[in-house]
DNA sequence: TCTGGGGTCCTAGGACCC
DNA sequence: TCTGGGGTCCTAGGACCC
């Protein structure tokens, strides 16, 4: 039997930006942008959570709710350094710790009870460690699985403890809506609720033929997660096991929709160099690259293509993501929203610089160089603009002497 | 209500192979 | 050629999470 915490910090990043600003203390505030930026709410104080303020809502919704409400810009660098924070006081009461995301993680805290006493009073003095180190409060659900301790400590909120004892899982999720499990988003409530099932307890009347049936994979697991088990999707592997990324993307929507093809393509060529230096960071080359286009009534279209061999330059992924662009835009249709992913990562085998004569292993080096100078000096500093960019590739097709690493030594003295 | 950005997982059809 | 069946890869779209 296992006993696992799930811990979620209250109002995260509202929470640490009233630590940059007291003065935001105890007033409706939304992190998100401007009330009057496309953009939707990333987080909402308590306060302003009671004008019906939530995340994931629009910010311009939000300030009808809530004209009152300071807007602030979100700081995600001040989040990454909160959440290292409370990681490593997670990590000095077990090892076996997972950041699930920037605001929350699980425990598997089975076996330290002769260090930090039975689970209530563990997660007491976790509490209180994480309070004293960062001032930021927490809420720890504590069950056997990831599942229960997730739904736990959600109503445990806000700066509470909620544990649930063992063999009780079923009895206590029995009366809670179906939405709160993990996965059941608005869709899948509403073909449950179709089907007259409300409640976590509900679904236990169902039999396995009838989810899977209406539901596939995820139907039959819903089964098991009424009994409080951690089966299928979400919560299947170890706690603590990092898997490898398996997409990077980056997309961006504009203020207003535009048709203009340079802003677009400088727009993609952006997005294409800040997916490659995160290719180039984790050391992977992907084998295929995809082109997301939203257009102004959210229609959304993405189009893919795969390469013979994968890729970590900002050159390939430019040119492939400017040719899905070109291909596949509908002209007649303002965009709204442009983006990149990469996806199908192979790890680098050295065979492949071989068969091109080391050309991509020298442009490796070049970029590598220009990421760090933009470490060091800012994004600005080795920017290149679209139309440049076109220039120096033709240069670099009819001159292989333009390649980097091939300059031609300068005689010096 | 006029809807971000970064991810994961699932489904489904078609191509292609044996 | 009136038509199988499984496996894998590729592509597109969508639900969902924080």
């Amino acid at each position: 039997m296992k006993t696992i915490f799930h811990v979620d910090m209250d109002a995260f990043f509202v929470s640490v930006e009233e630590l940059y600003d007291p003065s935001l203390r105890g007033k409706p505030v939304v992190v998100g942008g401007k009330s009057t930026e496309r953009g939707v709410v990333s987080a909402a104080s308590y306060e302003a959570r009671k004008f019906g303020v939530h995340s994931a809502m629009p910010l311009r919704t939000a300030y009808q709710h809530c004209p009152q409400a300071i807007f602030v810009e979100g700081h995600p660098e001040r989040y990454r350094e909160y959440s290292g924070r409370v990681f490593e006081i997670l990590n000095q009461f077990t090892p076996v710790v997972e950041m699930a995301s920037i605001d929350e993680a699980y425990l598997d805290m089975t076996g330290t009870e002769r260090l930090l006493g039975p689970p209530l009073l563990a997660a007491h003095k976790l509490h209180e460690a994480i309070k004293k180190a960062t001032d930021l409060n927490c809420s720890i659900g504590i069950a056997t699985s990831r599942l229960v301790a997730k739904i736990a400590s959600d109503q445990a909120k806000r700066n509470g403890i909620l544990h649930v004892l063992p063999g009780l899982e079923s009895r206590y999720l029995a009366p809670l809506e179906v939405k709160r499990i993990p996965g059941v988003g608005k869709v899948m409530e509403k073909n449950l609720h179709g089907i007259g099932v409300r409640r976590i307890g509900d679904l236990s009347v169902l039999d396995e033929k009838q989810l899977t049936g209406r539901f596939g994979k995820w139907g039959l697991s819903l089964a098991g997660k009424s009994q409080g088990l951690d089966a299928g999707g979400w919560f299947s592997g170890e706690i603590g096991e990092k898997a490898n990324p398996k997409s990077i993307s980056h997309e961006h929507t504009f203020n207003e929709d535009t048709r203009d093809a340079e802003r677009l393509e400088a727009t993609l060529a952006h997005l294409a160099e800040k997916v490659a230096r995160r290719l180039r960071e984790h050391g992977l080359h992907a084998r295929t690259i995809q082109l997301k286009l939203r257009y102004s009534d959210f229609t959304t279209i993405t189009r893919a293509h795969s390469l013979a061999t994968p890729t970590q330059l900002d050159i390939d992924l430019i040119e492939q993501s400017r040719s899905l662009l070109h291909a596949n835009r509908d002209r007649a249709q303002a965009v709204r929203l442009i983006g990149i992913q990469a996806t199908g990562f192979e790890q680098a085998t050295g065979q492949l610089e071989l068969m091109d004569g080391g050309r991509s292993e020298r442009w490796r080096q070049a970029l590598g160089a220009a990421d760090k100078l933009r470490d060091k000096y800012g994004e600005s500093a080795v920017a290149l603009g679209a139309g440049l960019r076109g220039k120096f590739r033709e240069r670099v097709h009819e001159n292989p002497a333009a390649l980097p690493g091939k300059e031609p030594k300068r005689k010096t003295d």
